[in-house]
DNA sequence: CTGTTAGCGCCTTCAG
DNA sequence: CTGAAGGCGCTAACAG
């Protein structure tokens, strides 16, 4: 491997003319980068940013932290925030949590041991122990998804959207409205989006019954599984159904499916995501575009902005949504 | 920021003892390790792997050079290679090429700058310049998806794949087979599969009608484009599309519906690839099931051999791949 | 069992 | 405009 004194010997010149032609910093001849420039290519040197970083203290990588790679969300996320942190050469080195906080929390320090600039957190449930890791690193760190305490974070707007969902559901004149959930350890997707459904029944004073609210995990399996439930359960079977993610409306889709029960005829359903799925199944999913790409790239821009200035204090940003209306609703 | 040096002085031993303790590595006695230990775990000391990369030359990373980051294919992919690799202590340093042969090199010499330990390419078009790249790059390089000269690459197995797709419709009587490709610059999944419908269509004496082959550039509305000109500009329609990909596939399915065409009674559809969306479209695509986090693992694991193994030579890894027959096949 | 010494490849004062 | 010297944090002989 072809170091910098390598080049400085064959070209004549000491390390430090060397340096300065890599770094175009400082006065240099034009005779001496020429030579430079020249035993460079002729040897195919290529500087290392290891050493460069011991020196100065910045790595240019930032560690991103997501709680499942392979995720339509995650993906998505994974390149926005690469669009804006590639546009100032920074790297991305990934860590699967894979939903496990212990594995999240050891990711922490194996990001920080590697000297990462900065450490992006995609953020699910939200623990104590979380919470002080944290505090304990000494790099920026910037949530997305989850409004982590005392972190600069970027936000769905998760009450706002599932009000919104819940509302054009009354509006059209549903008065019996299913909810398929999550686990409110699920700050945003599980309690906010539960909170606000409640919320816009009240207002609307509409009734509730337990039996129309249902938890799933997820995925498409549980959605199918508490829509069934729901089924079962409930006196009066709901009109409409409010699933706080795209898979689990495919799901109580499925079910309804099953059961022979019209979509939207006799059951209109919604979801949150719009992911690739809401588009292409039958009837084609009503569902709210959180725009993850743009919030990866809002997260970066937030993260390039702490590591710049270091006196930054926590921020919060909240993303904007769409509804996009489909064939799933009446 | 604590160093090694901090270590030893506050436990009265010298760094190089740290370093013993550190690595477990050598003789310590117990009490010295003892009261490292304690030091390390009052001051949250963490060791940098980057001076520990600088003095043993290996950085513990891997460098993943992707087509695309956001797709399910990519997505997969990496998840599968990351599975592998965080099992040895490897982290994955993320570069997107974004479709781009000039951002894929450029990458390599990024990669190599920041000294990861080897370079996975997952792969869509070789051209000699890349070729080229590889050969000048001097850390072991694997690729995933397509053949590239003199790396150790692991593949699909997308003539065979291909061949049993139309095979299947050729079993099931279907005579007048459309097919809807993609450019044959990319040789896997262009030329490949192309070559094996063709193949696979002779052996079986039939004739294929030049309006039945049809291009795409790997959406679905492209399919939907090629499967209406497919429709137009044929004298007489086939009864069968394979689409090599599913979302190919996909976008034909969407040509058929708006024609009024009926899936599969009036036309059979398969795809390849195992998407989500395949298994919940309407009706349910019958695709060809890659193994792409297998083929992921596989390739970290052939990576591991070559870093671990530096007089090995190159391989390549064939995967296999299960057919999944759904609705969409008469 | 432990410390000394010598760098890994680079940048950065500080003198010329 | 250029070079010498020092050091980033760590490991690896080599002596004790």
């Amino acid at each position: 491997m072809v170091t910098i004194n390598d080049i400085a010997k064959l070209s004549g010149v000491s390390r430090t003319t060397v340096s300065r032609v890599l770094n175009n910093s400082g006065y240099v001849s034009e005779k001496a980068k020429k030579r430079v420039l020249e035993v460079i290519k002729e040897t195919g040197y290529v500087p290392s940013e290891q050493a460069k970083s011991l020196r100065t203290k910045k790595s240019k990588v930032i560690g991103v932290i997501l709680p499942k790679i392979s995720t339509e969300t995650s993906s998505r996320v994974v390149d926005g925030i690469d669009r804006e942190l590639s546009n100032h050469g920074y790297h991305i080195l990934l860590a699967n949590a894979n939903l496990d906080t212990d594995k999240e929390i050891e990711h922490f320090k194996l990001l920080q041991s590697r000297r990462v600039d900065g450490i992006i957190l995609v953020a699910t449930n939200i623990e104590d122990r979380l919470i002080q890791t944290i505090k304990d690193v000494n790099v920026p760190v910037v949530a997305l998804g989850q409004d982590v305490p005392g972190v600069s974070s970027v936000l769905y707007d998760d009450y706002h959207a599932a009000f919104d969902v819940t509302s054009l559901f009354i509006k059209r004149g549903h008065k019996r409205i299913g909810f398929i959930g999550v686990d409110e350890t699920d700050r945003a997707v599980g309690y906010e989006r539960k909170k606000a459904y409640f919320d816009a029944m009240e207002k609307a004073r509409l009734n509730v019954d337990p039996a129309w609210v249902q938890k799933g995990v997820f995925d498409i399996e549980s959605g199918e599984k508490a829509m069934l439930t729901m089924l079962a359960d409930s006196k009066e079977a709901p009109t409409a159904i409010f699933a706080v993610t795209d898979r689990l409306a495919i799901g109580a889709m499925q079910a309804l499916k099953k059961k022979g029960i019209k979509i939207p005829e006799e059951m209109s359903v919604m979801g949150i995501g719009a992911s690739d799925l809401s588009k292409y199944v039958t009837p084609s999913l009503s569902t709210v575009d959180y725009y993850n790409e743009k919030a990866g790239t809002e997260t970066a821009k937030l993260m390039i902005e702490h590591i710049k200035n270091i006196t930054e204090m926590t921020r919060k940003l909240s993303m904007s949504y769409g509804l996009i209306i489909r064939d799933s609703l009446l």
